[in-house]
DNA sequence: CATGCGTGGAT
DNA sequence: TATCCAAGCAT
């Protein structure tokens, strides 16, 4: 090769996956501007105290999907319980689970404790250096393997977060899908050639930082940005088409009758849920499915609940003491039919829970299946409860309890 | 790779 | 009220 091809080949630029990347002046620039404003600007937050891998582990896996105000109360809580790695591979699951209710993503946590047993198991009781090792831990992906080597273990990995793509994306104006899981991979090659080799963990929380504050979905002013002389789509003008991120499903509506049934002690009946799928382990009143009702030209006008025709609200009544007698052995009066319909949204679901209030005479014989409790209420803070289940029981105290 | 998996806050 | 989210991962 002549020494002029060479200097071609010096000055042609390096595209990561069709993204020109910046000449190496530029790249180094930019990470000491990110990194000064990260210097000044960053959060004190509790997981930042130090390096300790266990530390920003909890830390990354419940923020994941989760805002940082309210992981907080949660993570200092939950490090005072489970102060070790040790401590969490032993930890009791309804105690660990207690610890994350009202969290959210419960699989979150039961993934964290199989994964304690890994380390215990396969790496000496202490967290791995090499991410390769990192990402084979449960619950441990991608994102939170490099997060967890670049701020434990000064590791130059990418940590490739929503911000990150939505920052990149409007940096780079790259108009690739930030909601296709396929995608992420480019983002991952603009991190690899731009992250800091001295504060690779400074780098990316500067990332998060900065997308969490100024370089926002919503309300974004890109003129505010401390890299805004780096940002292309500012430069351009064109900052409001970045990211695309396509639409999410909206949430499929399921109908329930949820029975609060009332033995002679003053217990109610709880359920446990199976422990697999949504909610999974959690404890709620029985719910009794309830179907949609549909015309003869196939349009779904609601349940039988939702018509509030007298009629048919017995009609209801009678399936649900069918139900309630064939699955759960009792027989309740029902007495309210219902008063009350609770909602609430799930990411893929919204439940409507028409809420039915009912008693258990004295004499009667009982036989409930082996995965439901009577429960007085001064033991509910013992049992784990999902938000459906905590709306059912605000529910019926403002009904009865006033 | 699309889908399942929670919750509370902002607009 | 409806919609979109907020530091993803398992399957």
């Amino acid at each position: 090769m002549t020494q002029i091809e060479s200097n071609v080949t010096e000055k042609k630029q390096k595209l990561i996956f069709d993204i020109p990347m910046w000449p190496q002046e530029k790249i180094e620039r930019f990470r000491e501007t990110l990194l000064s404003w990260y210097d000044l600007e960053k959060r004190e937050l509790p997981w930042r105290k130090n390096n300790d891998p266990y530390r920003i582990w909890v830390s990354e896996i419940m923020l994941q999907q989760t805002r940082v105000d309210t992981v907080i109360p949660y993570y200092l809580n939950f490090m005072k319980t489970f102060p070790t790695i040790k401590g969490l591979a032993d930890a009791n699951e309804d105690v660990l689970l207690k610890a994350w209710e009202g969290l959210g993503y419960y699989s979150r946590v039961r993934n964290m404790q199989t994964a304690a047993q890994q380390i215990m198991e396969n790496y000496d009781g202490k967290m791995p250096v090499d991410p390769k090792e990192i990402i084979k831990l449960k619950g441990i992906g991608p994102y939170t393997a490099g997060a967890i080597a670049s701020m434990a273990f000064g590791l130059p990995e990418p940590a490739v977060d929503g911000n990150v793509m939505r920052v990149l994306s409007r940096l780079f104006e790259i108009d690739a899908d930030i909601a296709k899981p396929g995608n992420r991979k480019i983002f991952e090659g603009i991190m690899r050639e731009l992250i800091d080799p001295y504060k690779p963990g400074d780098f990316n929380q500067a990332f998060m930082d900065l997308g969490s504050s100024i370089c926002t979905p919503k309300n974004y002013h890109p003129e505010s940005s401390p890299i805004k002389e780096f940002n292309q789509s500012y430069l351009k003008g064109t900052w409001d088409k970045f990211p695309v991120k396509s639409k999410k499903k909206k949430a499929k509506p399921v109908y329930y009758v949820g029975a609060i049934i009332k033995n002679s002690t003053g217990a109610f009946l709880l359920e446990k849920r199976p422990m697999q799928g949504l909610l999974a382990n959690m404890w709620t009143f029985p719910l009794i499915e309830e179907e949609l009702v549909i015309q003869e030209t196939g349009i779904a006008i609601g349940t039988l609940t939702q018509l509030k025709d007298e009629e048919l609200t017995e009609k209801v009544m009678k399936n649900v003491m069918l139900e309630l007698g064939s699955k759960y052995g009792i027989r309740p009066t029902l007495m309210e039919a219902p008063f009350e319909e609770v909602q609430h949204i799930f990411s893929h679901l919204k439940w409507f829970v028409a809420v039915y209030y009912g008693q258990i005479r004295v004499e009667e014989p009982i036989n409930i299946p082996e995965n439901c409790y009577w429960v007085e209420p001064s033991d509910f803070d013992q049992y784990v409860f999902p938000g459906p289940q905590t709306k059912m029981w605000q529910s019926y105290l403002s009904k009865f309890k006033k």
